[in-house]
DNA sequence: CACTTTTCCCAAAACGTTTTGGAAAAAGGA
DNA sequence: TCCTTTTTCCAAAACGTTTTGGGAAAAGTG
């Protein structure tokens, strides 16, 4: 049995050759102990400004970064953050969750940790990939989107002490970190907009009941209802679902409008608007004309359509970066309850909001 | 200092307590070696039936599963494999890339191994985190997509030896492996079919330049030309831009219809069809009636829309799966040149593809 | 100069696996 | 019975880091 440091394997036949170099190798070129050469890319203060400066000049030049592996195994984390998503879903819907997404990844590769990514068909599956990962040590913490008012994946990682941050919201009693858009006081912003233009009738298509978002997208339409001295009107709200945004809302929009007292404008979540669109085209009814619509999210669309939707605009990006780095707090140690952050969304008054006609 | 093995720290009062068996305490537990365990765990043949049975027993008992870090470092295989996206290039259109994703995660949870995800906002950055997941040595392979005609990655990581599988294809004459949809068979067959219900005029509203799909588009749009007798007319061919599909594809089709001899159909990629179909609005076209339309990729839209809209449907999740099979296999250090698929793309003739009027 | 403090470095342990190279025990063969 | 083969197990090495607990040399102090 050898002791002796194999060294790089040159020619071994085995596809990729690492070309490499590592601490021990590193070290002996310097001759210093790894120790040494360890610390000093540390910027350890027990090791001089000399060696330090030679021990770095020679790690660039040779291209040397740490294993992460052996660095993991060491330091008894994995470095990793999980996330799993539903795609059945329809989350993906255009950039929305490409920001968030975006914005978690590179505050994650800021710190120098990865990110894992699950994709989960129901979820069965996605508890399941959860689970995977955290039972399997393969992440130090989880982000959770697309959070139910029951959600069993945060009394799960309650239980077992794990990290994690929503982005969201659910109904839980124990403290917990997370990062919410303030949906509440979108909508409310919208409806009072609406109203103070004039109109009297405004619907709501929301989400999918179960998730957490349509729940407060409903609490600022009726705190909407109420500072603008307005009745709630059950037929004015619908719900459509998440598997089939488009074909919902349409059938939802056609609904509202078979009403005797039909609205003079639509709160909804910019997701179903090909639906509404289609069905306002069949009812002979012109967007932003003859029927006021504000979204929430700003697609692509939104700033496409002629004319263009006035929408409600989450800041995806920063909230991820926020989540991220929350959860690394958490990581830490740091108390969840600690982090609750409720966003302020804004509101860009495009094309579809005007006074009734 | 301790040789022995410290056990689970209990209330460490630092957050995540891990609860976890280790393979020391198992072994301790059977009062067996580690080794055993560890091969009995791995069905060795050199370990008894009887004990082979009890170590499983124990081993599901304690819910024992072996520290993928570890293993890792020993191995000298990280487990994982790489992906970067880039979104600005809107390459999330709804279902396809999900899809896509959906298969490579799938096969790659079932051979035990993680889905690492770079996001990268252009070119420089994309390149940027591919290079820190294989230099920083946290990937054992790579998986392209929106692969360019002349793509630095591809050189890069031949250069380098470094397994890698591209769904797409690119101009490089070494061989490496990948998984592409026949671009060119699914527009010729398109074409074709179209020609076959009497049209003369078909253009082509084509992906942007640089990118190798819409290379294989044109193949097959100028290989169905010549198979039904027809001359090219350089007029009929337009190119939309990726960050700006909708409006880049909204002028491109009003220019098509300020031609003399304007076309009674058009192919497309889906991702475009919001400018497309705001442009025949425009212009008092209806869509399926007035010209027939074939889009890329079956969208949610492209089912939802009345008239629903034919389109070539691209099987992305079984391309998927099949990514990561060979990556798999070029991993192992099979040569990558075996490995070049070409899926055919089955075509879905619904409402917009009707004979011209 | 003798003693204490500070500076700078390092050997060895540890992280949790898998693999290597036996070795003891059991079984088989003459 | 004695030798060979097979079966079954294991101690130690190895993967590449970081951390621990000094220790030698240099610098300061009286």
């Amino acid at each position: 049995m050898f002791l002796e440091q194999s060294g790089n394997r040159i020619g071994f036949g085995e596809g990729f050759k690492s070309m490499t170099i590592n601490l021990k190798q590193l070290s002996k070129l310097l001759k210093l102990s790894p120790t040494t050469v360890s610390r000093a890319l540390a910027d350890y203060p027990d090791v001089s400004a000399k060696t330090r400066a030679r021990v770095k000049q020679m790690a660039i030049q040779h291209g040397y970064q740490p294993n992460p592996v052996a660095r993991r195994l060491q330091k008894g984390k994995t470095e990793t953050i999980g996330i799993v998503i539903t795609p059945e879903q329809n989350y993906f819907s255009d950039t929305f969750f490409i920001d968030l997404l975006s914005g978690i990844s590179n505050q994650i590769t800021r710190a120098g940790y990865e990110l894992i990514l699950g994709v989960a068909s129901d979820e069965e599956h996605e508890m399941q990939s959860m689970r995977r990962m955290v039972e399997g040590k393969r992440v130090d913490g989880m982000i959770l989107t697309l959070i139910r008012e029951q959600d069993p994946r945060v009394g799960y990682l309650l239980d077992r002490d794990f990290p994690f941050v929503l982005y969201g919201r659910t109904r839980e009693t124990r403290p917990y970190a997370f990062v919410d858009m303030d949906g509440k006081q979108a909508f409310e912003k919208a409806f009072t907009y609406l109203a103070g233009l004039g109109h009297r009738r405004i619907a709501l298509l929301n989400g999918e009941p179960g998730f957490m978002f349509p729940v407060g997208c409903r609490e600022g339409y009726e705190s909407g209802l109420f500072l603008s001295g307005l009745e709630l009107d059950p037929d004015l709200i619908r719900e459509w679902k998440h598997k089939d945004p488009s074909q919902s809302s349409y059938r939802w929009t056609l609904e509202l409008f078979k009403n005797d007292n039909p609205p003079t404008a639509i709160l909804f979540q910019t997701e179903a608007v090909n639906g509404i669109f289609k069905a306002l085209d069949e009812l002979d009814l012109q967007p932003g004309k003859d029927v006021a619509l504000i979204g929430y999210d700003d697609l692509e669309i939104a700033r496409i359509h002629r004319p263009s939707l006035s929408v409600l605009r989450p800041q995806a990006r920063e909230a991820g970066q926020r989540v991220v780095n929350i959860l690394m707090e958490v990581i830490k140690g740091e108390d969840p309850g600690k982090f609750q952050e409720i966003h302020q969304v804004e509101m860009v008054i495009r094309e579809t909001s005007l006074p009734p006609s």
